[in-house]
RNA sequence: CGGGAAGUAGCUCAGCCUGGUAGAGCACUACGUUCGGGACGUAGGGGCCGGAGGUUCGAAUCCUCUCUUCCCGACCA
């Protein structure tokens, strides 16, 4: 995409309404524009970020199973009366009435809804077992909305619910989803910590939540350093044997939040447990028969008996994830984009417009990038070489090219890697080679 | 939901105490000089001073109410 066609507004200076990094940073990069408190339109960048990561989860989802839905953001009032949760959820649920004096709501999450579905369809064992996801914008009215996406009131969350006959089924699709959700976040650069959690509101008596490690993170998280060693399930991981060894290679260390913490319970030598703050990027959920058993979700048997389903329900917050990366991934020049949910792979920075030579190298380059399927950026503004360049950092374009007279004497550009900023000079002909290496990725 | 702060140009803010024709920097437009890490000059455009009442000859400024936003705490994907 040329600058001078995109919609990309970036600020020099901070909002003052913007307090912690990733915050200020998706103001400035111009990746999201606030409406109401905790309420944000996506630009085109900030767009391009939350599908990556949309399509990273989704990925992985299929590859663990789990079929795509989409389930309505409104859902009558009716079904929560059902589970009992209408009068429980409290004021966190936006209640809408329509013109009929009909009680509905905006979903703050949607077992009910998925949970009647599958009451209503699936009817025999022999559909069983079956893992629905989708993901999908939810609100929770949150009494104080802050630190920008990260704790919105709208929000872009996949969740999923996995059906099965049997507790062993139920922590199998469990497990999976455990495994999943590492495979997941290592995608995006994230090294997630599952710890053990609280149920909450959702219910059930199995429960991990995955944590990043970040300055900026809103709890204390305590854990043995023995689980940031370990590396997330590879590409050759096979869903379908038991997966509870695997399990337990990352729940038998300590972790746990600070309202779990118990520092009596905690037999990790000190020079041994890491101590930090963390941001929680992703909540999972066993709970029985919670759901399946008021709203009727069962299923007839081999031999003729009915049973109820056994549920379980797992969360990542998308939009969430594009500021905790954010607060993972920046320096004092901007945001540092691990590629794969970069908006761009590479800036192309032409450093004088108005120089032919430079204009004409600029377009082939682009052109050669975008047929070689590489998301780029061009910038073919007339501005100043100093502003190009930090737009670029703050926007946190992983690849930078730069086009100028003075390399061009020698037929050469300026390659520069926006994590750690080391700069290296590619000579035009060796162009090719290096922009197929990225048309790989 | 308790406690605190702030709403003045697209952004960052001054002006308010002590009432008297709306300001600066950045951004934007034009021209010129510049031009490899957020340049400079000149000339411009842009504000119902969050909203509603009130006090006053006169309100951005004083008073009352209200809306919005942010921060701390309690709560949470």
């Amino acid at each position: 995409m040329r600058r001078t066609r995109l919609f990309l507004p970036t600020l020099k200076e901070t909002p003052a309404e913007a307090q912690v990094v990733s915050h200020r940073l998706m103001l400035r990069a111009g990746l999201v524009r606030q409406s109401a408190a905790g309420i944000y339109t996506w630009l085109p960048t900030g767009l391009r970020v939350l599908r990556k990561i949309a399509q990273i989860v989704r990925e992985e989802q299929d590859r663990a199973g789990a079929q795509e839905v989409l389930m309505p953001t409104i859902q009558p009032a009716e079904l929560w009366r059902g589970s009992g949760r209408f009068e429980d959820y409290g004021k966190e649920m936006l209640r809408i009435t329509d013109r009929h004096d009909r009680e509905l709501l905006y979903g703050p999450t949607a077992e009910e809804v998925i949970t009647d579905i599958v009451a209503n369809e699936i009817t025999s064992y022999r559909d069983l077992p079956k893992n629905l996801y989708n993901i999908q914008w939810k609100f929770r009215d949150e009494v104080r909305p802050r630190f920008g996406v990260m704790r919105g009131r709208e929000f872009l969350m996949k969740d999923n619910y996995s059906f099965d006959l049997d507790k062993a089924g139920a922590v199998h699709s469990y497990n999976k989803m455990f495994l999943a959700y590492l495979r997941t976040y290592a995608r995006m650069g994230l090294q997630a910590i599952p710890m053990a959690a609280d149920t909450g509101p959702i219910g059930g008596d199995l429960s991990h939540e995955f944590i990043i490690l970040a300055e900026t993170g809103e709890s204390s998280v305590f854990c043995d350093k023995a689980l940031l060693a370990l590396d997330a399930p590879g590409d050759d991981i096979d869903y379908d044997v038991n997966l509870q060894d695997l399990v337990d290679q990352w729940t038998h260390y300590y972790a746990a939040t600070d309202e779990r913490h118990d520092q009596a319970n905690c037999d990790v030598a000190n020079d041994q447990l890491v101590t930090a703050r963390g941001i929680e990027v992703g909540h999972i959920f066993y709970f029985g028969t919670k759901y399946s058993e008021p709203l009727g979700a069962t299923v007839q048997g081999s031999g003729g008996q009915k049973i109820t389903l056994e549920m379980g329900s797992y969360g990542i917050g998308v939009s969430r994830l594009v500021g905790a990366i954010i607060e993972a991934s920046h320096d004092d020049n901007g945001i540092i984009w691990p590629e794969s949910v970069a908006p761009w792979t590479v800036g192309l920075i032409n450093l004088k417009v108005s120089d032919a030579d430079c204009t004409a190298t600029c377009e082939r380059i682009y052109a050669e990038l975008k047929a070689a399927g590489v998301a780029t950026i061009y910038d073919d503004r007339d501005e100043r070489a100093g502003g190009k360049f930090a737009d670029m950092d703050l926007v946190g374009i992983p690849w930078q090219l730069t086009v100028g007279p003075r390399g061009l004497k020698d037929r050469k550009i300026e390659v520069k890697k926006r994590a750690g900023g080391e700069k290296s000079e590619v000579t035009i002909d060796a162009l090719g080679d290096w922009i197929a290496a990225r048309a790989a990725l």
